[in-house]
DNA sequence: TATAATTATGTTGTGCACAATTTAATTTTA
DNA sequence: TAAAATTAAATTGTGCACAACATAATTATA
């Protein structure tokens, strides 16, 4: 097999897999006026609420450049509120206003209807599910939710 | 475990560690002065070269409003040119330039060092590449190089 | 305790990625 | 065979994604 090929290449189906899967959000996301970068932001605030900007892209794997409009996004939208940290000026909090909050109960229908997309079964989704947090872990891109410091 | 949770999630992992690898082949492209897209374009011609535009799409599942630009950076860089289909004047047929032909010289290396980015044995990484071909397939995006027709 | 280094956020510029639309060429069909 | 439908590519507009840089606040250090 030539390693040039596209087709003995790894990276190659993690980039068409990650598009298609993003693809296919766009629907069941669209109802609730979020893109999908804007819907994880809203993910990790259900998680934990009122955290800075900085802890949001270390849980995301964005900086400042991608997170800053995305945020300014959903504020705009009406769904998150950011004030400055009065002990430490430079950081920005965030948190959901009412809106944001009452986001959630719609939703909760979210994963029921993406779990359809991929056609696995329970056991095969947690196989991928295990194989992907190990590469994440090998990569040093592992997300660990204890790194969202509430403030 | 909350279905809503960033972590019961299997499109986070696709989508991060995605990211991850085109951020790490960036300067291993670098060299060549081509981005990962731009890179996958010359691949594909490198497998098989005076192919049409939209077959390269096919292939990598991009439309023309993505790939004509990729393209003319491409053209403008000197690796590749394109003509029209005199049998079907609707038809792009992209091939390669004497520069682009040598730059595959140059990208033999290139492979080597991209294994090396996953930190996966020989049979890890044939174990990613099934699973992830087998869910490109449910997902409709299997790529199939015979798809790639010559003009 | 000045000054240097670090940190959090914001800004700028480039390059995708894709939906929606347009245009022109070709094919199908009434 | 003229009109309708289809097809390939290009265009337009929005939204990331990220590198590189700027700025202001905080912390560390000489």
């Amino acid at each position: 097999m030539n390693p040039l090929h596209l087709s003995s290449q790894l990276c190659f189906p993690f980039y068409a897999i990650s598009k298609e899967i993003i693809k296919r959000y766009r629907p069941l996301l669209e109802p609730l006026n979020l893109t999908y970068p804007q819907y994880l932001v809203m993910l990790v605030l259900w998680e934990k609420d009122h955290v800075t900007l900085k802890s949001i892209g270390e849980r995301l794997k964005l900086d400042s450049g991608t997170l800053t409009p995305v945020v300014n996004k959903l504020i705009s939208i009406g769904y998150i509120e950011k004030t400055r940290n009065p002990e430490d000026e430079r950081q920005l909090v965030i948190r959901l206003t009412e809106r944001g909050q009452a986001l959630e109960k719609e939703a909760e229908q979210i994963p029921v209807k993406t779990h359809e997309i991929y056609g696995l079964s329970e056991e095969e989704y947690e196989q991928y599910k295990g194989m992907l947090d190990a590469l994440s872990l090998k990569l040093g891109i592992s997300s660990d939710e204890r790194e969202c410091k509430e403030h």
